[in-house]
DNA sequence: CGTCTTATCGCTAATGATTCTCAATTGCAC
DNA sequence: GTGCAATTGAGAATCATTAGCGATAAGACG
């Protein structure tokens, strides 16, 4: 009954992607786009846009939403699990953290005022070491 | 030292905007316009987010990001005390929530990892009850 | 391998939300 | 009242993200 999934293929973007992808900050898609091709790569910035979607909805990479409104993305290595990010909003750099506690509360509220299908946000954001001996910050 | 405070004007269409806002949802700035209109006001798009980006910094109105990146506005009944929301994602209604637990936690963690200036994003979103009973949700 | 199906590409044009420009207004202090 | 900077409204300009489309190339099959 259900839409049977799109084989989804191993093209050399995807890889070049995830390649990319490797290492710790969360970056919006055009900033991933922009590295990828200044190390040579001819992928097209939509195809950066799908790759990055394709991944997220499969649980590879985690994507925030920043206070200005844009995505940004980066490898996830908690794989499927749950989590959230204490992201350095000058450089990017994330730490995966848990917040247990809350988990279990979200769903408290929820059910105290009636409301179903209770989803969360929790985002911690700061100024990374590293940034703030930088003075950038 | 400070940059002397330019003085706020309560102008027509800052009160307009101030009374549409009295309802307790969550609309995007292109919503309350929309409003304001079929109210008969003849108060410009770019008024109404000049508008409420002003009262949001003076505290007046609360504004979170939606997950498809879009800002959200309402008027605040907490008045300058922080705090967080559930808010309905069909319909927009929320209710003002309170996390004592997770105020600490947060800036235990940043602690934790050297970040500092720590803020966080807490937003709890579901389907209230009417948007429920009706289907919509 | 060669063939065939169609997911995926890369470009470019189109969206959609938000911001900027600028001449015309209008609070409001004096 | 006067004067002037803050504010407005319409429309153009930005910016991130999507959609449309002909060209490619994964990957299944034989
Ligand atoms: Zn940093
Ligand atoms: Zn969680
Ligand atoms: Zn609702
Ligand atoms: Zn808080």
């Amino acid at each position: 009954m259900n839409a049977p999934t799109p084989a989804p293929r191993m093209t050399r973007q995807r890889r070049e992607i995830l390649d990319a992808l490797d290492t710790r900050d969360f970056r919006s898609a055009q900033s991933w786009h922009e590295r990828l091709r200044a190390e040579g790569s001819t992928i097209g910035l939509a195809t950066v846009y799908r790759g990055l979607q394709a991944l997220a909805d499969q649980g590879e990479v985690d994507a925030v939403v920043s206070e200005s409104g844009e995505t940004l993305y980066r490898r996830c290595e908690a794989g499927e699990e749950h989590h959230h990010h204490l992201r350095c909003r000058s450089c990017g750099k994330a730490v995966e953290i848990d917040v247990p506690e809350f988990e279990d509360f979200a769903h408290r509220i929820g059910d105290a005022h009636g409301y179903g299908d209770i989803r969360h946000t929790i985002e911690l954001t700061g100024v990374c070491p590293e940034c703030a001996a930088a003075g950038r910050g």
